[in-house]
RNA sequence: GCCGAUGUAGCUCAGGUGGUUAGAGUGGCUGUUUCGUAAACAGCAGGUCGAGGGUUCGAAUCCCUCCAUCGGCUCCA
């Protein structure tokens, strides 16, 4: 016998070799159906994986993130089965169970999946489900791995392989389908009554664009038709109240070709409503002391040259503009943050006279990618709300909780209630990529993390997502999509300072 | 930038396996009815079927290039 400690720290015992599933039986019938997975001592197992060991465990349902990223986790494997059915020498890379549903980076070879030959694979799992196909798990050694793929041909699974460490890997069997996985997945295909594919696209092999592109299937599955019916019909309202049909909708504002893609065009109610936005900041920005500046859309290159933007983003951005003079040059400017120096440097400040802040409603343009753009989200020229803070090291943190204080003042009056932060600090990895020393890294960092910290709010911490001269701490908002937008955004920039010579 | 899809009246969309004057709803305009809570009826206007090449006796329909949009990937100062 084996004793299982549950959640409520209650203890029972069980025979050797019991499963998760057999546990949930004694609990009721009802669980017994409902449980997805089971963690075991901390690691998420499958519930029809035997136990032989005293253990604590939790049952996990669709109610729990866990029970959900097993069924889906499990459905990826029921599409690559079906995918490898029908396309006989596909070639797999990763599938994993996302926030909604799951997908499958695969490499058909010659052909193409597109969008049209997702019925057929939805059929074909489909059938698979009715087989109701056992996943079965098979703990191998590393060389055996190995050897499976190299001699199936398989390049992307024995290039992960590669990198796990030597001892047993996991293998997960459904049907006539092996997949390198870690699990846990559900007892059987016949979990899964309703499946959806949502789309395809390109994604590149380990997502780095050097590599191969792929094609990613992504997918939902439920274990009921039903609730397959209200996510569909969750997805149809969220389209309705995408920012970019309700612009066209409600006249606020256009795009047109004649004038440059990613340009917006604000139509006069849309005028209004940013009007009434952009008082109502300016407000705000009044209350906590700071003073509204102008600067022009354009600056020398040079003063891109100093801040180091030139280096990093020159060759992709809006290319110089040249005057009858020869020689000089100007830049559209992606930033106003030289331009704010440059009015700092005009007045001289004692220590007392600081913090100064400067706030300024700075029209910017950066050249995105066109592939990039996006309704009003991702634009080439847009406007700032922004301000620089000019501050004595001593006065940093309260300043970054003002301004912090300012974003969820402002996230709070127009009802940005589900946002979330991070901290975008700089890849370890790769210190190369960004400017400036060091210890005015290590310095900046510290003094966010040390703030966060103090202030109690929920961050998560995130390495190379910094910005190439500073970290920040970002605010995330998610559109009615889902999809997660950086809204609002601090910075601490010792390097700036130092490379225009401010004092 | 990359992979895939799409691009027909102001808006939402149908049609199209090459063949006479390209359709609907809605919106607009004109008039009639009349007071209907997205008012009813009649009529009118509105499209070089994204742009440019090519194949063909003939192209909105087939091919190529480009542009834009959409779904992702990569990027995001």
């Amino acid at each position: 016998m084996i004793r299982i400690t549950f959640p409520d720290n209650t203890v029972q015992e069980f025979e050797e070799g019991v499963t998760g599933l057999d546990i949930a039986r004694s609990i009721s019938n009802r669980l017994a159906k409902e449980v997805l997975s089971v963690s075991v001592d901390g690691v998420v197992w499958d519930v029809h994986r035997p136990i032989y060991h005293d253990a604590k465990i939790k049952l996990y349902t669709w109610d729990d993130e866990e029970g959900k990223h097993a069924f889906w986790h499990s459905s990826a494997h029921l599409m690559a089965e079906a995918l490898e059915e029908l396309y006989p020498g596909i070639k797999f890379g990763i599938g994993p169970s996302i926030d909604q549903g799951f997908y499958y980076d695969v490499d058909p070879g010659d052909r193409a999946i597109t969008d049209a030959d997702l019925p057929g694979i939805e059929e074909k799992m489909q059938e698979i489900v009715a087989r109701k196909e056992a996943f079965q798990r098979e703990e191998v050694p590393k060389e055996k791995a190995m050897e499976y793929y190299q001699d199936k041909g398989d390049q992307y699974k024995v290039e992960l392989i590669r990198e796990l460490e030597d001892g047993e890997i996991s293998f997960y069997t459904n049907g006539n389908f092996t997949d390198l996985c870690r699990g846990p997945h559900l007892p059987n295909t016949g979990y899964i009554k309703a499946v959806k594919l949502l789309g395809v696209a390109g994604a590149y092999w380990r997502g780095d664009e050097h590599n191969k592109q792929m094609t990613r299937i992504y997918g939902i599955t439920f274990p009921k038709k039903k609730m397959l019916d209200e996510y569909l019909q969750m997805l149809e309202e969220a389209r309705k109240r995408d920012h970019r049909k309700l612009g066209k909708q409600l006249e606020l504002f256009s795009f047109s070709q004649k004038v440059g893609s990613g340009l917006p065009l604000w139509l006069p109610k849309g005028a209004a409503l940013r009007e009434r936005l952009e008082n109502f900041l300016k407000q705000i920005q009044k209350e906590y002391g700071y003073q509204q500046v102008i600067s022009p859309h354009i600056g020398q290159k040079e003063l891109y040259e100093t801040s180091g933007h030139y280096a990093k983003y020159g060759k992709d951005s809006f290319q110089p503009i040249k005057t009858p003079d020869e020689n000089e040059e100007f830049l559209l400017k992606p930033m106003n943050c030289p331009h704010h120096c440059e009015i700092y440097r005009h007045t001289q400040y004692s220590y007392k006279d600081l913090p100064v802040r400067f706030a300024e409603f700075g029209t910017v343009y950066r050249y995105e990618q066109s592939g990039e753009l996006h309704g009003l989200t991702r634009v080439r020229g847009f406007t700032q709300d922004d301000a620089h803070i000019f501050c004595r090291p001593d006065q940093l943190k309260e300043e970054f909780k003002k301004v912090m204080d300012i974003i969820l003042k402002i996230f709070e009056a127009l009802e940005f209630d589900t946002y979330t932060v991070q901290a975008s600090l700089r890849d370890p990895d790769k210190k190369d990529e960004y400017i400036g020393s060091d210890e005015n890294w290590e310095k900046s960092e510290k003094a966010i993390l040390e703030t966060v910290e103090e202030t109690g709010i929920e961050a998560k911490i995130e390495y190379g997502e910094a910005a190439f001269y500073g970290p920040k701490l970002d605010f995330m908002v998610k559109d009615a999509l889902g999809r997660e937008w950086q809204l609002g955004t601090i910075q601490v920039d010792y390097n700036l300072p130092e490379r225009f010579d401010l004092e």
